[in-house]
DNA sequence: CCTTGACTTAAAGTGAACTTTAGATTGTAT
DNA sequence: ATACAATCTAAAGTTCACTTTAAGTCAAGG
């Protein structure tokens, strides 16, 4: 049950200072104590708040429907049924994110496929000419697991 | 070869006209031809550019590092090793980023795993209390195959 | 020729998520 | 007690990726 200093609260988070003050002043850790004369003292219990705050802001939440989540929490067991909601919605965008990823990584490796070829010949030579033969080149060798 | 207004490349991009207009004055679309009196035309082959754009845009790369790929080609077979880097480079970004979306996905899944024993109990009723005792129980769960 | 709708540029505005600044206060070490 | 680092707040500034506005130009139909 020790207390932190918002600089050690920012150390053991990865977040700045100054980041801390604008969670807290958008509302994001209404949980976060303060002394008699005004400094935050974090607790240890705080940092479970922060690393879901972490985990939903680095999966494309906004400040602000993190904070309607904390607002929920702070509501209590009349809010169960939103909090559910909204974690199955972000699943799921998520996942469209993920799937939006696995199909710029297979238009990348393409990229590099193409770029090996033009670097060990010296020349990009025609290649972007006919870009559409050259593609369906790059699917019949992946096809046939050769790259 | 036939030619597309602005708001026809818009249409077939899904981006608007100001989007493109933008990206243009960003130095995105050096290719894109003009009228005599000074309207642009998109040509077929400049959706091909502008898909590898919206690839680039899509997985996290800003504008300035678009325009300085776009720079690239353009420069000609000069900067093949630059363009094969830096697709190799982002290839593993968006690798990076898929697996931490993955890990997220982890925190979410449990997330809703708790929120439906909460929903189902109509209350939260001390689980935040012994957080860390719940999430070893859902991971033995898991572990089990039991959910 | 003239109207009308789509196009042009340059510049200002927007919203999100911080970051920086300025000036005041707090806490601690000597 | 005093110095000094760390904290505080409020407000302004920054960056990114657009979007909107204003005032003007182009192109096709009647």
């Amino acid at each position: 049950m020790t207390g932190y200093s918002i600089s050690q609260a920012a150390e053991k988070t990865g977040l700045t200072v100054s980041t801390l003050r604008y969670y807290e002043s958008e509302g994001l850790l209404p949980f976060v104590d303060r002394t008699s004369g005004g400094q935050r003292v974090f607790k240890d219990e705080d940092f479970s708040w922060l690393s879901v705050i972490e985990c939903l802001k680095s999966s494309g939440v906004s400040i602000r429907e993190i904070k309607q989540y904390i607002d929920w929490c702070m509501e209590g067991d009349s809010t169960l049924c939103q909090r559910r909601d909204l974690f199955v919605r972000q699943k799921e965008r998520v996942e469209a994110q993920i799937a939006e990823y696995q199909k710029n990584l297979e238009k990348i490796n393409y990229k590099i496929w193409y770029y090996e070829q033009a670097v060990a010949r010296g020349t990009e030579g025609g290649q972007t000419a006919n870009c559409a033969a050259f593609e369906a080149e790059y699917a019949r060798l992946r096809a046939e697991g050769n790259v």
